[in-house]
DNA sequence: CGAATCGTTGATGAGCTTCAAAACTCGTGG
DNA sequence: CCACGAGTTTTGAAGCTCATCAACGATTCG
């Protein structure tokens, strides 16, 4: 997995370094680990668990994306523009996580090269997703978004034994996710149950149609 | 400023290497430089004029930025994810190009650390850009986001000598950047001048109440 | 001087948000 | 164990923003 910089910061030689200078902790479900705005201290990794990064506008939130277990978050404030965090981060679950300041982490790229060069991929990565999420949010119809946002989900987080979609999101999430409002995306994913896309497992959510589903995410 | 990754290109003791290598020529204006989808062959610089990067789906098309004068772009096809372009860029005046071969850019980039630092934190700034842009197309009602591309424009070319923004742009083209329809964009555009906000000289556009378009982009 | 592209404007309605109000879940404490 | 309230889900209705369509004037360009 290339997403993966947490085998990156585990197997160098620089590891014992980190030691001295990162902090573990966990964070319980509905914590928020960073607000937007906030001056920029350092960089989270997950070791276990699942953070949600977004941003938000007046009372209107969207969820740009999730940290999951081996996903970094907090990196954006490394760039040269600002001081302060561009997202906030909340855990939806509770979460073990590393923190290692900004100073520190900053320092370690300039000598451990590699790794630099793993984040610079990692951020050509990001930055794709990123402009493929912001050519969705502006030409597709909600219907399309809501399926880009659940064929993601299942990439990220894999399937249960049932099927379903491995994770417990609320219908409020998914919908911040999917750039939406609550009430469409509950209608939306009624049509898609009518339509035999999807199945319904409790508040779990199953792709049934994959290739259907697909089908709305193309032109 | 940061962004000229070009300055480190004219200014490293490997410029003689790259001479072996890199191809210069011109694009004239509407001359499609990339197209999405295509293989990725390598990396794009701009000694002078503008390239506008964009996306489509379907007929509807998004830009996501403007390169001019010493930009780069097809820097995305890097990442580790694929091996086509995610992006069309297309000339939109008669500009000045670069282009170098991504496999010998990539060995650069491994060998000169500094550059790579420098794109790592290029990439950092600009996922933080696109992030932003990406809550704004989902949060945001059109008048706040054109308000937001009149103010980068402002940012990114300047003013001339009558005070208006230093582009040539079709309002096609704004709409595309500003994520709305052509039609809808003219309209909100006659709404800003009839509040005094902006004033029309010809096709450029001058920002006269700069304080009040930004209270637009808040909250 | 056509032909094509771009700018301007009005009418229409689909898509989506917003508001409002039940029904349901779930944890808390009496 | 049940009552309570806070949060979430479900549903309906109203309306607004914005895209779409259509038509015409203006401008560019070979």
């Amino acid at each position: 997995m290339q997403r993966c910089l947490m085998c990156q910061l585990a197997l160098k030689e620089w590891k014992p370094a980190i030691a001295a200078h990162k902090k573990n902790f966990v964070a319980k479900k509905n914590e928020v680990i960073i607000c937007e705005g906030e001056p920029v201290t350092g960089i989270y990794f997950v070791y276990s668990g699942n953070v949600k990064v977004h941003k938000k506008w007046g009372d209107k939130e969207l969820i740009v994306r999730f940290a999951d277990k081996g996903k970094i978050f907090g990196h954006r404030g490394l760039g040269t523009t600002s001081a302060v965090y561009p997202i906030s981060a909340t855990a939806l679950e509770e979460t073990e996580l590393c923190f290692i300041p900004a100073d520190f982490f900053v320092s370690t790229l300039k000598v451990n090269h590699e790794l630099a060069f793993s984040l610079m991929m990692f951020y050509a990565d990001e930055l794709q997703e990123s402009e493929k999420k912001m050519r969705n949010l502006a030409l597709m119809p909600v219907k399309s978004r809501l399926a880009v946002a659940l064929l993601h989900l299942k990439a990220q987080f894999g399937m249960d034994t049932t099927g379903c979609i491995d994770i417990d999101l609320s219908r409020q999430d998914l919908a911040a996710f999917a750039g939406a409002t609550y009430e469409t995306v509950f209608r939306t994913i009624n049509e898609m149950v009518q339509e035999n896309l999807v199945v319904l497992s409790g508040k779990r959510i199953c792709i049934s149609e994959e290739t259907s589903l697909i089908a709305l995410t193309r032109e």
